[in-house]
DNA sequence: CTTGCTCTGTTCGCTATCGAACAATGCCGG
DNA sequence: CCGGCATTGTTCGATAGCGAACAGAGCAAG
């Protein structure tokens, strides 16, 4: 039963027959800091299911910038394209902090997808959630302020974690949000200053939520909600 | 056969049979402009297939200003979330540019998408396009200069419609881009000045294509390349 | 022809972020 | 315990876009 080594909420969802037919297709992988799970436009292999990584979905444009697209914990999956039909994308999935996730390979979770009627439904559900999190970061990036979007961000990947430490550099941040190191790094002293988080050498502590959810923009709250709402079996838990 | 007063491509792409059952469910409409098709949190009530419609996909703030996620013309569709199932989203869609469509109830199209593989397939690779307009919106709007996401959306625009004509005042288009009407104007003046476009009260010309791609950024090649790869029979015309 | 309204043009100061350059700090391996 | 390196801190001027205020210009209806 290689269900153990950490929890992904989609997984869980799985009713009993499904789960039992895809437990031996499920294999656990560890996933480093830094890795690619897939370059943009490349054919992928597998599909990967968290439990305890972050991946970020990552647009790099011609000239080296880049830009979160969206952003995948436990909640989730990498690798939508593989059902959705394309195959690929023009983006590319990094492992934003490392962990363990499951992984399937194409050739199965598209057979599935077409054959069993509430696998589709969950993954396309589940698609849609993560939609609205692209949408949200596309408005989030034309009007809100650095600080709001650095609240955004840490919340995002507060909820894909267990605990309120994220192991995360200001310059992996910066990549992320697509701003510059400095920014960060003069947004991160505000956030210290005013006693929400505390931060030292790439690792970051939350101290206080409640208020870091009060300095976000809506855009978190927008995009939780949508994720409660699309998934509410899979979530609470 | 109400196919007939303008053409939308993923109708088109639809083999004999389904189109032949289809016939009866789709009701021609006219869309004016700025009517709204659906509210953000609505539960839609029809999917509509616009033909010489243009529809933006819009995000308005709790402060009321407003960013557009993507745009569909004939090459789409508007109400993804009902057949992926969420039923409503977070955004409104409004009609960008007066003209034509179908629309199928919301019954219909989920009996459809759930029945009938090619039918999903076809508008599940639709999705995946979409998908990469949002993301990349994502990322024009936090790295590209107001001239350049101008260019891109004209450009986008254009290809929805026939012939070199927008009509579109200064206002709306900033509207989409969620920048001021001021930044557009100059943005605009810049553009004419250059000899690229025309404009005069709502009313643009498009006077050097090739010039207007040179100029913008790499997002809007990206996003065509993308609808030509997932969607290639439905485009080619 | 005139009035009113929509659309476009222009200006001012303001702010957030950028780009670049460099300093300081603390961890880690030898 | 110390050199090297990754990480964070700070500063400078430059710039893009904002917010507000108002002026001109063309169209349409009376």
């Amino acid at each position: 039963m290689p269900l153990d080594h950490g929890r992904n909420l989609l997984l869980a969802a799985l009713a009993g027959p499904t789960l039992d037919r895809w437990r031996e297709h499920l294999e656990p992988v560890n996933l480093a800091l830094g890795q690619v799970l897939y370059e943009s436009r490349s054919t992928l292999s597998h599909i990967y299911f968290p439990t305890t990584a972050i991946v970020s979905l990552l647009y790099v444009m011609e000239n080296g910038a880049s830009a979160e697209i969206a952003v995948v914990g436990q909640e989730g999956l990498v690798g939508i394209s593989l059902f959705m039909g394309g195959e690929s994308t023009p983006s590319r999935a990094v492992v934003q902090s490392a962990g363990a996730a499951y992984r399937m390979t194409a050739e199965t979770i598209k057979t599935e997808f077409n054959q069993f009627g509430p696998v589709m439904h969950l993954l396309l559900r589940y698609t849609q959630a993560l939609i609205t999190q692209m949408a949200q970061t596309a408005v989030c990036n034309r009007h809100h302020s650095l600080d709001q979007q650095l609240c955004r961000w840490l919340l995002l990947s507060l909820d894909r974690l267990k605990g309120n430490q994220l192991v995360m550099t200001q310059e992996l941040i910066a990549n992320m949000l697509g701003v510059r190191r400095e920014g960060v790094t003069e947004a991160a002293r505000r956030l210290q200053s005013a006693g929400l988080i505390s931060y030292s050498r790439g690792h970051i502590t939350v101290l206080d939520r409640p208020a870091l959810e009060r300095r976000s923009c809506e855009c978190y709250a927008v995009v939780k909600k949508e994720y409660d709402r699309l998934l509410p079996a899979t979530l609470a838990q």
